[in-house]
DNA sequence: GCTATGACTTGATATGCATCAAGTGTGTTT
DNA sequence: AAACACACTTGATGCATATCAAGTCATAGC
């Protein structure tokens, strides 16, 4: 029921570890477990009570809520990034449900554990606060743009947030269109016409290849909002 | 540039403040200011760097987002929540605008003296968390309805949420329909509609006068979602 | 008490997007 | 290489909701 030694210094390296005091670390660790999962592995369950405070580690994590055998993809998590923090916080059910996208590791750490911490250690404490406060910004972000533009802007935009985050003007899809549909609120069927829209915007895509050929005139069709840089 | 005594009962009755050390909270009060502002007053604007944590202490406040002039709701908040926390925790630019919409009395505290206070009170950070954990949530259900509801479900919610907070079945709108209609992510005439369609399904309404005349007819209609308690 | 202003309602129409229904790939299995 | 599965695309249609346009009602000022 504990992290091996091996595995620590990368968990370490993280924002929210970096800055507490070794100790904390340790103790921590020591009552923390790193699980492997496969693909599609179901996570966490939407209404169920947190046990661990869940940090990805290696992977991809899809969060999703779910109604009447509906899903919806609320966000998209890759290393490293907690889930779900407020749920463990509050010590009230989860709002969402998780499941690996691909073979992931998540680090467990029980949530008592996180809320002692938290309370003996500041630099935990800002650490917590500070990817709190960026997924609220992050989740805020994304009822903006679900409320103020049509799916096809959304579209552009995470277009242009994806280029500019991996500086280049041409990459490949990081999953699944229909995922992407979901996660940008969208049918795939939306998406795909979405996205033949674009070739008049300074888009061209093939298959999983997307490139900004006129970002110039990508923006100006995407009217992007704030700098998305949670 | 600092709050009067007599106010401060209040303001350290609030759940951010109550824990805190007696020393803490004076130091804190010391560097902050409690303003009244009339109704319809702009406090804050998106894009905007945070110099303040402003805390409603009566009155209502609107947060909103902009984009080409139109405006969304995205939160309307009442005695005693904090606005705009992540932004001064993360030091990075509003993301959404505020206003009162009532004559509005706020407390404001700088932002550093919420991040020098943050690190030295171990209660003051649990209050912190708190509070963003569970505005965290808010938005999340808030984002979850958007995608999962149609407009006249979340306004069938939203009064059964209202209903349950106010312990009653029959109450006054707290707000304009124009402005309950943005935040709940619909037009004025939609939010019309919805209400008349609501009539075939336990609510009856004139005017500003909502009652709820069967609770399990329109929870049914609703399809309530998690409970709506942040 | 009349009138003006603005919120609200109601009706007609338009639009974005979902849904339903065939296709067309593309990669994997045998 | 054939065949299957499955994601994706494309087309036709329908629905929810926005938009546009008249109203109606309520309140405040004169």
């Amino acid at each position: 029921m504990s992290v091996r030694l091996a595995e620590t210094p990368l968990i370490r390296s993280l924002p929210l570890f970096k800055e507490m005091s070794e100790q904390s670390f340790t103790d921590m660790m020591d009552l923390s477990m790193l699980q492997r999962f496969p693909a599609r592995a179901d996570i966490i369950r939407e209404g169920e009570m947190p046990d661990f405070l869940h940090i990805v580690v290696e992977g991809a994590i899809d969060l999703f809520a779910t109604r009447d055998g509906e899903e919806s993809t609320i966000d998209i998590l890759y290393p490293v990034s907690t889930f779900i923090l407020a749920a463990v916080i509050r010590d009230e059910p989860y709002l969402k449900s998780a499941r690996t996208l691909v073979p992931s590791q998540i680090l467990m750490v029980p949530s008592q554990v996180v809320r002692d911490t938290f309370n003996r250690d500041a630099a935990f404490a800002r650490g917590i606060v500070a990817e709190l406060a960026a997924r609220y910004r992050s989740v805020t972000r994304v009822l903006k743009n679900d409320r103020m533009l049509t799916s096809t802007e959304r579209l552009a935009n995470w277009i242009l947030n994806s280029a500019r985050r991996l500086k280049s003007d041409e990459f490949e899809l990081p999953l699944e269109k229909r995922k992407l549909a979901s996660y940008l609120g969208m049918t795939p069927e939306s998406y795909s016409r979405g996205m033949s829209a674009l070739e008049q915007h300074g888009v061209h895509s093939h298959g999983a290849t997307i490139k900004v050929t006129d970002v110039a005139q990508l923006k100006e069709f995407a009217r992007p909002a704030l700098s998305d840089d949670a």
